[in-house]
DNA sequence: AAAGTGACGCATT
DNA sequence: TAATGCGCCACTT
């Protein structure tokens, strides 16, 4: 059931991520005409669909979720290696090299 | 209806 | 560098 519009296009947005790259919740809420990224990870924590790649949602600083909806952040992290992302950390991405831009 | 809560972001202390 | 405060606004109680 469709909350409401802004959790629909977070979800269809986060769909779009290719694979590995990652974006931030501040970026994604921009792309969506908000400045509210706190609505972004909201939705994200919210959704249980496999189909949205969350694990490729971090925040500014490249930090993974603290509270992963799957496995939690572990399980994330393997999830990025395992498309290719080297992690600078074992809960940070390298934003300089995988942030993704929007075409 | 009002208050509390939160996968964040940024400025200030 | 870490901690705190405030903005943002949908969701829950």
């Amino acid at each position: 059931m469709i909350k409401n519009n802004l959790y629909q296009k977070v979800y269809e947005t986060v769909k779009k991520i290719p694979p590995g790259k990652v974006v931030t919740y501040g970026q994604i809420a921009k792309m969506l005409g908000t400045r509210d990224a706190r609505r972004v990870g909201h939705a994200l924590h919210a959704n249980k669909d496999p189909l949205v790649p969350c694990h490729r949602v971090v925040d500014k600083s490249g930090r993974l979720a603290a509270n992963f909806a799957f496995e939690g952040s572990k399980e994330q992290a393997r999830r990025l290696i395992k498309e290719g992302v080297a992690l600078t950390d074992e809960m940070h991405v390298d934003l300089n090299l995988y942030l993704w831009k929007k075409l």
